[in-house]
DNA sequence: TAGTGGTCTAGACCACTAG
DNA sequence: TAGTGGTCTAGACCACTAG
């Protein structure tokens, strides 16, 4: 039972969407007439409104009113880290290698550098017993100035490896998930037959001002790893 | 340029804990300070404090106060809908059938249902330009009160399937992502080689009270789809 | 006991909408 | 012009924390 008021609120106005008593698309009653109904301050009607928005059941336009919103289902939550994602089963990280090395092409592109700018790759393999089940490449614009650790960079995740450049808090992340067929250098590591599915996360790094501060792809034996993901809709308002 | 009160002292904030002028875990000052430092009543800082606290950047503990939180580049926001993710590039979705059967033990497991309750399957294949690119299918508990109309179910997505019976906002939904070698119907459906690298998706629907109501998955040509996600951090405030 | 965040109220002014 | 949501204020009481 709610202990609010405005969660008491919250929690009937979801219901009546859920009902269908107000419809999606319509508006429900202005914050004036919620007021007089509840026998509550604007205030408080304005805590479950922005609750109700925070869950993506309504939406306001100023001068107008309150909206229902028409149900979307296509959010979701994705919980992604290298080092989570096999947890309770790896049992080694390899750190296979650090180099420093003129970027090429791609990496011209992908991390918007000028030829000069030299880049860091960092290759790692995980084990689950004594089977390498993934196989990670890295990469960063080489800076002088911060020295490389080879006991830090086998252990950390990609946000912690740019961590030292940029503070965490402004990082932006991009995943792109895709299934490969195995072959060059991450087929040889992995040590599986010339086809084996891998499922492959390419993660790109941006800094506050949108510059990318690291690439690089991880290759997982598609039997070893799945990803998880659930629906967002209204996740903020069941936590209230 | 933060047009409100509430809006300046977030970005203000927000950079004191970008700059580690408050570091992550520690306590930031205490309400009535912040009232007293921007000279601002204490509703109007406590949105500011609520801005921040959405987007991830601290948290309250009653009795003691508000503290940075530590960073986390796990989350990320999956937008993800079987007839979109394919958008620029379907061109034909072909009905290959849609079935009533007894339940396999996989069935009764994923559903929850017993031995009665007939499943209905459908399985759709998308295509680009000639070539099939992904199959598709879906499991739902039958219901001989809901009409099985072809039409509607040739160009539905999972939710809106369901939506028969469950409504929209109550729906939660889990995706499991993974990479498979192509065989069985899937490979002969897709009409790629034995091995062919396929990205799965598989779907399950919960209900309000936590019921499954659908389970299915699809499979797509590795070469043809990717997933695309971004992190989440900060995403609210950034849009405030 | 002093201080903290959480809840709630009454009231004011604003820009915007729509008839 | 009447109504709407957005912003902001001053003030009150509460349970909880920590010395």
């Amino acid at each position: 039972m709610a202990s609010t008021i405005y969660e008491r609120i919250v929690e009937d106005i979801r219901q009546k969407i859920n009902k269908g008593i107000y419809a999606p698309g319509e508006m429900i009653p202005s914050e004036n007439s919620l007021c007089r109904e509840y026998g509550a301050s604007r205030i408080t009607i304005r805590k479950s409104l922005a609750l109700l928005a925070e869950g993506g059941f309504i939406y306001s336009v100023p001068g107008k009113g309150s909206f229902v919103r028409k149900p979307n289902n296509d959010f979701h939550i994705l919980h992604f880290n290298e080092m989570d994602i096999i947890k309770g089963h790896v049992d080694k990280i390899v750190l296979l290698g650090v180099k420093i090395i003129v970027p090429t092409g791609e990496l011209i592109r992908q991390l918007k550098i000028n030829k000069n700018q030299k880049v860091v790759v960092i290759r790692r393999l995980f084990y689950s017993k004594k089977d390498p089940f993934a196989y990670d490449v890295k990469y960063l614009p080489y800076d002088k100035c911060k020295p490389i650790v080879e006991e830090v960079i086998q252990y950390a995740t990609f946000p912690e490896l740019v961590s030292l450049s940029t503070p965490l808090f402004s990082l932006r992340k991009e995943l792109t998930i895709g299934a490969e067929n195995a072959q060059g250098e991450e087929q040889k590591a992995l040590k599986v037959e010339k086809g084996h599915s891998l499922l492959v996360v390419e993660q790109k790094l941006f800094s506050d001002e949108d510059k990318p501060v690291g690439w690089g792809k991880i290759y997982y034996r598609g039997e070893y790893c799945h990803l998880r993901a659930v629906s967002s809709f209204n996740e903020r308002v069941v936590k209230a």
